[in-house]
DNA sequence: ATATATTTTCAATAATTATTGAAAATTCAA
DNA sequence: TTGAATTTTCAATAATTATTGAAAATATAT
């Protein structure tokens, strides 16, 4: 296979696979792009690239930025901005958990926090079920925390 | 805050968690139902509790199902099946994982594969950043399939 | 067998989410 | 400053995904 077609599978089905795990195709697919390339790229390189609007481009540049994945490079004597993604898959894999952490799993251990003090007899099975589930969910949240 | 109340905020807020992962939020709601109900339930008990049609709480049951995460029981005397979630929640995650790795990781480590085999030259930046980049994803796939 | 209860399917529709593209805002060189 | 290059915003639109509900299929009791 040559690395024109290679980069193309690989693009498409990193953004298929991101859907999957909550994050936007196209964002998935920029950062793809921006890991196989050696050299950053311009916002128009992207959209060329990807085949895909300005606007789009713009946002779900500045989104990777904001989770941490990507960064903007100022390249000496060039008006245009450049970007360029973390290259070491392990440190990829690391902001990205500690995000969804700071997101998503800190503030469902607060719900549950609230949830479990829950009025009622505990010897009620509605309610002891229920502060059971969510117990061990929390307990089983604060580990991943770690 | 009273049992009802909670309820509902929990299976609201497990809906609205399980959108940012991937899973359907109806999926997720009739999950986490389940997971505070200390008796198997029907499907018009289910359609009631969460207001949503037939259809839909047949499709995405029979989806829980398919994740392993559900099962039918069967009633003596009863007509109507009824439907219960494993409550250990460590072995739902285990479940989860497990078939998420069954569904996308084994099939994107097939395709990086195929795709490190790339034609053309490592001297060259372009074939070498992208060999690299696949290689590195397959290593972390490989260690995450433990 | 027939009737009734129950489950399943799926085309139509609704709701949600992503994308475009043009206008506005910003940046920066002259 | 002015004006061209560049970036950002966001209302309108398109694409995708979820949901409904009624009809078809299946299961069970009499």
């Amino acid at each position: 296979m040559k690395l024109a077609e290679a980069k193309q599978q690989f693009i498409s089905s990193w953004g298929a696979f991101g859907t999957h795990w909550g994050i936007n195709r196209t964002m998935a697919q920029i950062h793809a792009l921006l890991l196989i390339n050696p050299e950053p790229l311009t916002q128009d390189d992207i959209m060329e690239e990807l085949d895909i609007s300005r606007g789009n481009t713009n946002m779900n540049i500045r989104e990777l930025i904001n989770w941490g994945l990507v960064e903007r490079v100022l390249l000496t004597g060039e008006r245009k901005e450049y970007f360029s993604a973390e290259k070491d898959i392990w440190k990829v894999v690391k902001q990205i958990v500690k995000e969804r952490k700071k997101r998503e799993l800190e503030p469902m251990l607060q719900l549950l926090d609230k949830l479990e003090a829950v009025e009622g007899d505990k010897r009620d099975k509605n309610v002891k079920t229920f502060v059971d589930t969510v117990s061990s969910i929390k307990k089983l949240g604060r580990q991943a925390d770690k």
